[in-house]
RNA sequence: GCCGUCUUAGCUCAGCGGUAGAGCACUCGCUUCACACGCGAUAGGUCAGAAGUUCAAAUCUUCUAGACGGCACCA
């Protein structure tokens, strides 16, 4: 078989991935087993104007991991894939089309021609995650696939909508908001994030009282000048002695022909500024507060693009907000009632997708009730654990702190892309509320209605994403919907997915889902959403667990962000390194905390694709007669008991060699008349299939990318093959058959981090089919991805060849150690002597020719003691025994004397260090036995190898 | 202000009560018939600092310093 030197990982990623989607590998369908457990995955939605990005690549690759896993396992397994409508971003990027295009604004075309060309966009730009998440080999079902404004979905938002509001969980009312003024828009708390200005300015400004009695002037400090133009009232501290008196007089405003009260309100801190606070109901969340206490008029002076509007004065009127502040200070000054201006640190809130400055504003919104639904998820947190976040510390804190403290949730949105909001108005403002139009005007006595013309939040879908996802279209699933909206019918078709009578069952059958995989920051926008939600509409638990992943950070530690230029693309890296080489490399990344960037780390992997390549390809050149899963020369090995004969369909007169569940046996336990290196070999398998499948049931991604790295390359290649060699170049076949044995459960465990590669390879090995799948895949092709997942049997996992083969290894390395020491050319042979008797000497001869060819030695001498020139390198086994080579000619006695002195160095320090825990009274008195038993014994073998190193150094002089 | 995380070899990170680990980089030696994306052999760390608990602390507790994250406030 011609395989190329070194593996290319493009031909495999373009060869599997069609293959397995058109088979239904992906779908739990292909699972016929009727008693399999249910795996089940939701993706998290990625917005449908994203590309991937690292974060994407990093849960992606923990997810898919996790099903193939499962898959292989033999769980009914269901990765489901969607996107969501990202409201705010598509509006923002079809505006931006429409005015690049054609000049126009959306309010030129009108809303029904708008959204057709948002449907349009999505159309043609909103696949590019999707596609890139093929690349990336993500095991999902595509047939299921969803997006947030698809019928199914959209149906289920109009029913939530209307249960929260007939339930009194939904009301609309004027509430001091987040505003953006470019997107004019109103943003939850959450989308508004915060941005420290240095050179932000603290304004004073005087009031003039009027009142005979008092002071001239109070004075009030502000951020924000323009904004006084909006002032209904100053409020001073009734405690506050400086000012007690003036409460119940009142300022003239300047700039304004009013005349407005000095309030007393404990909410004034006397000991900021200048104690007087100017009071803007309408224009900031605690003067709104105030307000209400004092009853103050609400004045609105900006419009929704954040210029003054008509209240502010004809002098202000159409000014944007900073300009206004300009002018507002510049009359001030001329007016001689500007105190000062001191520089002052400010934190701004910003939009957090277009960082404008928010602007704190009175407005008429939709908000979601948020305590009842807090308690159900707190409850969910307090009785059964729910969700346990992985790593538990310190995300379940963080996020019982936050709902404890949940404030109402703004679900309108003044955009056109979305879900418009299912409430409709009759001419006098009466609002109702229902599923659909015909519905509202059943309610409305058949009144002309008029709907909200506003959306909803893009995250209130998202919210429901766990279970609308899997059908749930609420009461109103099946009725006709076709006049729900304003939206043209074809476009509600034409993305719907019509949903089968497969998955309309998919709610009862995979909800709760098993994992959910996320960044940390959207538990609060989205995690803590979906977990109310679908506690109150479905009654069920969202998912069991939260993998909560950490930031995939820039070379400077930095989150990666297009405006630093300090991201990665993934699909360079797929590009540069394999889509391989960089999900493993994610993977062992994958530990929780957050990660410093590096391309030369993703290399490492790169280099292990490759050596998985070069050592599969080594076993297959010499694969003549081998057949897999036999372990005996001329036996077709038979299935031992549950597998073979669970597998209907196949004849058992043509019944092909397989496997079964556990680690091929190549020796028996009792008899260990097989060769030790067969024997060890099992033992590191199953120790390895072992120890992954327990890390990766505690999602401990990174240790098992390190067992399986340390397995495969240093436990098969570095010592399995090595002393195999010899036997499989000679053709012996039971050999090649053992060998090729190994490596193809090594394939397997490897698969879920490496899906391309393993695919490749394991179809070049002789006499793979689906032979040895999981019977639940009995009739599936032939694949990698429905083979059995090894779990490992400790029955295999045999201490005793582990501790023999240590003795192999550790002769070995002493010899090449003395070789590379002494200058030894890798050409030059040399002999080895060495002092052991019983065991230890049989084992040593049994595995005489591999320690001859790893060591580079022509001789073996085993003998009681050593009987060799003084002429030779000395060291001492672990266990006590020495070991010779013989130098005549070659030894260099003061570098012979110094490496002893390091060897005995090094082993003296421990041995002080043990002498002080042994000599300690309390250490003897108080710690387990077994564990002042085990230093004795290192102290008694230390010391045996200490007084025989010394003596070789003596036999020197 | 409150809550939390991090500080381990030159770099990026594991380990989280019982002899300090990996990959990369560095040093030395190798065209050894799978692989130079390789093979072999070394070197490199008072685990940020201090105090405490314990027979035993990188690992648990407290404090200090530095880096970072979240939340709240911000006239």
């Amino acid at each position: 078989m011609e395989i190329p030197k070194a593996y290319d990982p493009k031909q495999a990623e373009e060869s599997h991935y069609e293959r397995w989607e058109t088979s239904g590998f992906f779908k739990p369908e292909i699972n016929k087993d009727p008693d399999a457990e249910k795996y089940s995955i939701v993706i998290p939605p990625p917005n449908v104007t994203g590309s991937l990005h690292m974060g994407h690549a990093l849960q992606h690759t923990i997810m898919d991991v996790l099903i193939r896993w499962k898959r292989m396992q033999g769980f009914r397994t269901l990765w489901l894939p969607g996107t969501d409508h990202a409201g705010i971003s598509v509006q923002r990027k079809v505006a931006e089309q429409l005015r690049e295009e054609e000049g126009k604004t959306p309010i030129d075309i009108g809303r029904e021609e708008f959204i057709r060309r948002a449907w349009a966009w999505k159309e043609q730009y909103g696949n590019t995650i999707t596609e890139q998440m093929r690349r990336e080999g993500a095991s999902v079902d595509w047939s299921r696939h969803r997006f947030t404004m698809d019928e199914s979905l959209s149906k289920a938002v109009r029913s939530v909508f209307v249960t929260l509001y007939d339930e009194g969980w939904i009301y609309k009312g004027l509430r001091i908001v987040n505003w953006c003024p470019k997107d004019k828009t109103v943003l939850s708390d959450l989308e508004v994030k915060e941005e420290t200005r240095k050179d932000g300015k603290l304004y004073y400004l005087k009031y003039p009282v009027p009142q005979a009695g008092s002071p001239l002037y109070l004075t009030v400090a502000t951020t924000r000048p323009e904004t006084m133009l909006g002032d209904t009232a100053v409020a001073v501290n009734p405690k506050d002695e400086r000012y007690r008196d003036l409460i119940g007089k009142s300022i003239v405003l300047p700039l304004t022909d009013r005349e407005i009260p000095i309030v007393g309100d404990e909410y004034v801190d006397p000991e900021f500024g200048t104690g007087a606070v100017k009071v803007t109901p309408a224009h900031d969340p605690n003067d709104y507060q105030i307000g209400l206490r004092h009853d103050l008029e609400q004045l609105l002076v900006m419009n929704d693009d954040a210029t003054m509007n008509a209240a502010a004065g004809a002098e202000f009127e159409g000014l944007d907000r900073f300009k206004a502040r300009e002018k507002v200070i510049e009359r001030f000054d001329e007016l001689g009632l500007l105190e000062k201006i001191d520089d002052y640190e400010i934190t701004l809130p910003v939009c957090e997708r277009c960082k404008t400055v928010v602007e704190p504003i009175l407005s008429d919104q939709w908000f979601v009730k948020m305590d009842e639904m807090r308690d159900m998820a707190l409850e969910l947190m307090r009785t059964e654990g729910v969700p346990h976040f992985s790593p538990q510390v310190p995300h379940e804190k963080v996020y019982t702190a936050w709902l404890e403290n949940l404030k109402d949730w703004t679900i309108s949105r003044q955009l056109w892309w979305g879900h418009q909001i299912p409430a409709w108005y009759d001419s006098e403002g009466n609002v109702f509320v229902a599923r659909t139009e015909r519905e509202a005007k059943e309610k409305a006595g058949g009144r002309e209605l008029k709907q909200d013309a506003d959306v909803l939040d893009t995250w209130f879908s998202s919210g429901l994403w766990a279970f609308s996802t899997f059908g749930w279209a609420g009461e109103e699933a099946g009725r006709d919907t076709s006049e729900s909206g304003e939206k043209g019918e074809e476009q509600l078709t034409a993305d719907s997915h019509q949903l089968s009578a497969i998955s309309k069952n998919d709610l009862d059958s995979f909800l709760p889902t098993d994992v959910l995989v996320t960044g940390r920051d959207i538990i609060f926008l989205w995690v803590s959403r979906m977990i109310m939600l679908t506690k109150k509409f479905v009654d069920k638990k969202a998912f069991e667990d939260v993998i909560v992943t950490g930031t995939v950070l820039g070379k400077d530690g930095k989150p990666m962000s297009k405006s630093r230029k300090n991201g990665v693309d993934p699909i360079e890296m797929f590009d540069k390194f394999g889509v391989d080489a960089t999900r493993i490399y994610l993977a062992s990344i994958a530990t929780g905390a957050d990660i410093k960037w590096n391309d030369l780390l993703i290399e490492t992997y790169r280099n292990f694709a490759n050596k998985i390549w070069n050592a599969t390809r080594f076993c297959l050149m010499n694969s003549d007669g081998a057949i897999i899963g036999s372990p005996h020369e001329g036996e077709v090995a038979k299935g031992r008991g549950g597998s073979a004969s669970a597998v209907e369909g196949f004849p058992a007169e043509e019944e092909p060699p397989r496997q079964e569940k556990a680690l091929t046996p190549l020796h028996s336990k009792e008899g260990s008349y097989e060769p030790l290196p067969d024997r060890w070999i099992v033992s590191r398998l199953n120790v390895t299939a072992l120890n992954v499948n327990k890390a990766l049931s505690r999602y401990e991604f990174h240790t098992a990318v390190s067992l399986l790295y340390h397995f495969f390359w240093d436990d098969f290649c570095d010592w399995y093959i090595e002393l195999k060699k010899d036997e499989i170049t000679a053709g012996d076949v039971v050999s090649s058959s053992r060998i090729l044995s190994i490596l193809e459960q090594a394939l397997r465990l490897l698969h879920p981090f490496m899906p391309y590669l393993t695919e490749e390879l394991w179809l070049k090995l002789p006499g793979t089919s689906n032979a040895f799948h999981n019977a639940a895949y009995a009739d599936a092709g032939a694949t990698i991805m429905l083979a059995d997942f090894p779990a490992g049997d400790p029955t295999f996992v045999d201490e005793q060849a582990e501790a023999e083969m240590q003795l192999v290894i550790d002769t070995i390395k002493r010899v090449r150690n003395i070789r590379s020491e002494m200058n030894i050319k890798p050409s030059d042979r040399v002999s080895i002597h060495v002092a052991a008797a019983g065991e230890m000497r049989s084992i040593l001869a049994a595995n005489e020719a591999q320690i001859k060819k790893l060591a580079r030695a022509d001789r073996l001498v085993l003998a009681d003691s050593l009987d060799v020139p003084k002429a030779s390198a000395k060291a001492v086994l672990s266990g006590g025994a020495e070991i010779a080579v013989p130098l005549e000619g070659l030894i260099d006695f003061d570098k012979e004397r110094e490496r002893l002195q390091n060897q005995i160095a090094k082993l003296d320090t421990e041995l002080q260090r043990l002498n002080g825990q042994l000599s300690n009274a309390n250490f003897v008195e108080r710690a387990p036995v077994e564990k002042v038993q085990e230093l004795r014994g290192r102290k008694e073998e230390i010391t045996g190898q200490i007084a025989a190193l010394r003596s070789n150094v003596a036999a020197l002089a």
